[in-house]
DNA sequence: CTTGGGTCCTGTGCGC
DNA sequence: TGCGCACAGGACCCAA
């Protein structure tokens, strides 16, 4: 599901209910998500305190005073309510389905904190997963040491895109998806992204000239601020009063659009849709070259 | 090393 | 209304 715009406004809607509560009741309802639970899951964190919650690509992190750290993905149906009875709050942060009530067949993972507040976790396709990674070796870990930079941080640039692109024969559609060389696309903000700098998704990336690659970092760059400041992207119609919810759908001008006729200006292609490793790739044939 | 393909799992929407 | 099929925002694993 979730890109990290998506992730991150998640992220925000979790940190005044998890950030600095004490878990009082962990409750695994299966032993599994994607890959089995870590071994003592539940008592590792019972107890507990969430120092903070941050967020690494598409990745949630909830830093315990225990010194290990609750990484969580969500795959791409993973979700969380909030209920607060104490404060009357029930919300879904990032929700991406509202649509859909949740589950209960599919609440697989439940935090209760001292505040007594619940965090459910839904994930009926159950892609996503959760691990405790000792605070002090987590870049180390299986999840992150070999994972690229943050495209909204400091060390993704031009140069590092341009190295990463260098003598590639894919496409940069393909290698965007990689959380190699750069930590948290997904396949809606690359399709946007490569409609924004004019690239065509196909083109050899080892044949994109600096100039294209300047423009497409900065494309990734204003997409995903863009999306965040909407609070990301609701995939699904929802009727519902709750303006914590994503809209940047409404700003998608490649993605989910084929047929449709290309919004840039004095462009007259159409939005084209291809299969590109076993994903949907929208792009504009006329202006994306 | 790169590249393509299959895989996990469930739900939804479409055409017939 | 039912049925089968295509498709879904992720990412791992394996074979060539």
């Amino acid at each position: 599901m979730p890109e990290l715009p998506e992730v991150e406004t998640v992220r925000r809607g979790l940190e005044p209910t998890l950030a600095g509560a004490r878990l009082v009741r962990v409750e695994a309802r299966r032993p599994d998500l994607r890959f089995p639970l870590p071994e003592g899951f539940v008592q590792r964190l019972t107890g507990a305190v969430v120092l903070s919650l941050g967020r690494r690509a598409k990745y949630l992190l909830a830093p315990t005073d225990r010194g290990q750290t609750l990484v969580m993905h969500l795959g791409m149906t993973g979700r969380f309510e909030i209920d607060d009875p104490r404060a009357g709050v029930r919300e879904r942060p990032g929700d991406f389905a509202l649509a859909a009530p949740a589950d209960p067949r599919h609440a697989h993972v439940l935090f209760e904190t001292d505040a007594g507040a619940t965090v459910t976790y839904f994930d009926p396709r159950r892609f996503g997963y959760m691990d405790l990674v000792d605070s002090d070796g987590l870049e180390e870990s299986r999840w992150f040491s070999a994972l690229g930079p943050e495209p909204l941080g400091p060390a993704f640039d031009a140069a590092h895109l341009a190295a990463a692109f260098k003598d590639r024969k894919q496409g940069p559609k393909t290698l965007l998806l990689d959380q190699r060389i750069v930590a948290g696309l997904g396949n809606i903000y690359v399709c946007e992204a490569l409609w924004r700098a004019g690239i065509s998704p196909f083109k050899p990336a080892g044949k994109i000239r600096r100039p294209k690659i300047e423009a497409l970092t900065e494309a990734i760059r204003a997409v995903l601020e863009e999306a965040i400041r909407a609070g990301g992207s609701t995939l699904r119609d929802y009727a519902g009063a709750d303006g914590a919810l994503g809209y940047f759908q409404h700003s998608f001008q490649a993605y989910g659009r084929e047929h449709e006729p290309c919004q840039r200006p004095g462009c007259r292609g159409v939005i084209a849709r291809a299969v590109q490793g076993g994903r949907s790739t929208f792009y504009c044939p006329e202006h994306q070259t």
